[in-house]
DNA sequence: TCAAAAGTGTTCATCTTACACCCATGG
DNA sequence: CCATGGGTGTAAGATGAACACTTTTGA
């Protein structure tokens, strides 16, 4: 079966940049090429968009399909069409990037014949493509979002400690921050629940576990608050 | 002559939301259709990707093509994919905004067959398309943008006033400021050059003329400051 | 001489930053 | 009993917000 159009057209795809949090680093999910071009080289997980499919619904398809994820924080990144970008033809792609927790979805996700692994951001392999390009728009995206949005809550498990939450974002920012004037800046921002739990086997005095209060952040960004550290 | 392709393609545009600034409006730059659907409604310009053409050029050719807009401010603002966006057939249509300032660029800069005219922002027609929702993204977008790059300056003639730069920021972000905070702040952006020369032609104390100065931005902007009104 | 907008400082409240010690726990 | 990270307050400086009058100019 084949399909013929007027004008010739480009190729569709869509990217996705998941990015994942454990114990020390920031992590991305990539995927080992099955096919040529770029055969058995690292890449984004990504591919074909369907005619009669929402781009949206084509990246969170390809990502379930690949490595297995759903139901995650998805959003676009941008669109790009260098003609040159894939060897074999004109292809354009719709960059996405994703964030999950690795405690909750861990690494040997894969579900297809190719293998997915989590890479620390310093040190990736040589990807296919651009997408050492895309994936490092998608961190800078990243860094600049999670100073206005608290999007960062997506990394972290349901209920996590005030710590988690400050060396997540040292990892992103790249900075340090102060413990007090951090705790003080997050209970301002009034949209953490304290829970009566503990951390658990921990060789030292236990930290109290909080959880995002999703209802309490729509209310406060319909008022306009915003949420810079 | 005709191209086939082993999977069905959707169709690729580029649309975009070009916003001018003029004595007290914000407005947008809308073409009239020529062909079927939405014959003689009012739309963004934009048209089909070309094989081998990179997406950012798409959309400038297409703004030249129809609106005879170069060599303006020019960045990608979203991809929208929904299937039944387009009566015909499946289209993706890469989303650009664009600012120019409407005194270098009359409204008459149509080149072909079809109108081009300014619209204030709270007086539009109905739009073909989704191109309603695409401009309400892009009027968000700017409003974002504005806060932390100066990015205003584009729809501003080379030389303005205090107050021009005031009142587009208020019709922006659709908020008042006072007079001296607002001087304040710009001049600690450290951006603008101060002119020997003063409004001409009008009933009142002329005003002084600035001039933004680009590479004092570059310079700040790698030293990481922000722009926040 | 009037109308219209240009231009200009100070005060008070708020927010940001820097900084160090005791506490609770498990091994 | 010791090592480890948990948890907490204050003071000084910087920043942001509110506010009103004099000046210049052309009509």
């Amino acid at each position: 079966m084949s399909f013929t159009y007027d004008y010739a057209r480009p190729a569709l795809t869509t990217d996705c940049v998941v990015f994942g949090l454990d114990e020390e680093d920031l992590k991305v999910l990539l995927i080992q090429r099955a096919i040529k071009p770029f055969k058995d080289q690292w890449a984004l997980p990504g591919g074909f968009i369907q005619v009669g499919e929402d781009v949206d619904d084509c990246a969170r398809r390809e990502l379930e399909e690949e490595t297995g994820l759903k139901n995650i924080f998805l959003e676009q990144l941008a669109t790009v069409g260098t003609p040159k970008r894939d060897p074999r033809e004109h292809v354009v792609t719709v960059a996405y990037y994703a964030l999950v927790n690795l405690i909750e979805h861990p690494p040997t996700a894969a579900t297809d014949a190719k293998h997915a692994a989590w890479f620390a951001l310093d040190d990736l392999p040589k990807l296919a493509f651009d997408h050492a390009d895309i994936l490092k728009l998608a961190h800078e995206r990243l860094r600049g979002k999670v100073r206005y949005q608290p999007i960062g809550f997506e990394l972290l498990p349901e209920k996590f400690t005030l710590t988690e939450l400050q060396k997540l974002y040292e990892l992103i920012l790249e900075q340090t921050f102060d413990k007090r004037n951090f705790r003080k800046k997050v209970a301002k921002l009034d949209i953490l629940e304290e829970t009566d739990e503990l951390e658990q086997d921990v060789a030292r005095r236990a930290a109290r576990l909080y959880r995002f209060d999703r209802s309490r952040y729509r209310v406060l960004i319909k008022q306009g608050i915003n949420f810079e550290l």
